[in-house]
DNA sequence: ATGCATGCAAAGAGTTTGCAAGACA
DNA sequence: TGTCTTGCAAACTCTTTGCATGCAT
């Protein structure tokens, strides 16, 4: 079991919730990949537990989703994609032409983020950052039919 | 019709595609209200030009993402919501219990940009930034219960 | 022991698609 | 005029729900 999926697993023990297969299934599935979709989620844990039904998974990922163990994104387009977010933070860089995405660290923005709180009133968790625009390739070849 | 509604047609006239009546009305629902689900801007278009169907609206908000005249964000919940974007730029601040979703300005992002292309070797052309907290509100009622 | 969570299955939404007809440039 | 876009309607996929059963605590 890695890392995040116990971390996961404490959460949910701190808020009180019962840890039951599915939902262990459910994180492990999350934990060992990102960005997935609903569908995706529930194709893999029926891999790996066939008896667990799609309206299980459904709900765990509502339940984790409420409590910020995992985050939803979606890479610019109209899908919803789910990914455990241990840091709360969680960031890509799209490319609008190929829509490959690309996970970076640092964004800077913690450094910002007591401002945003004193500005706000809000005690911030974490974090979604998509930008958007093209990649060095995109570019490349933009420049190329021009 | 709104300065936005007018960015987005001129937006729409550069990418050479036709500017049809179903095109510039979900525009022109986009441009009066923000983060509206597919569902949502189907029923306003279908008020203004009941002729109109769902399959167009669904075309059209396909469209507008991919040339990036409209943008997708969540705020945290599994429900993809499309909103214009002429600065290409979008901020949220939601409240994790409450739900309650909060836009904001500056978000001080800007500055890193250029360190960002640097480093990545994209053009960045927006973003959008969510971040998820508690809000003032939704603090007090929590340090009361406990 | 008890109340929460599950599986099932059906219903309900939401989204996509093929094709003939119509309209923008 | 030619090509792109539309409307329709059906098919499809995704998601939610009620309820009896089972299980975590």
């Amino acid at each position: 079991m890695s890392a995040n999926a116990e971390l996961a697993l404490q959460s949910l023990r701190q808020a009180e919730v019962r840890i039951t297969p599915p939902r262990r299934v459910v994180i492990e599935v999350l934990a060992s990949q990102e960005h997935l979709t609903a569908p995706e989620v529930v194709e893999a844990v029926q891999k790996r537990a066939p008896a667990i039904s799609r309206a299980s998974v459904y709900r765990t990922l509502d339940l984790l989703t409420r409590l910020g163990i995992c985050r939803i994104a979606t890479m610019g387009l109209p899908i919803v994609r789910y990914t455990l977010t241990p840091t709360g933070n969680h960031h890509h860089l799209v490319c609008s032409n190929c829509l490959r995405a690309f996970e970076f660290d640092s964004c800077g923005l913690s450094a910002l983020v007591p401002e945003l709180e004193a500005r706000t009133g809000f005690r911030i968790s974490g974090h979604l950052l998509e930008a958007y625009g093209l990649c060095a390739d995109c570019q490349q070849a933009e420049s190329v039919t021009e």
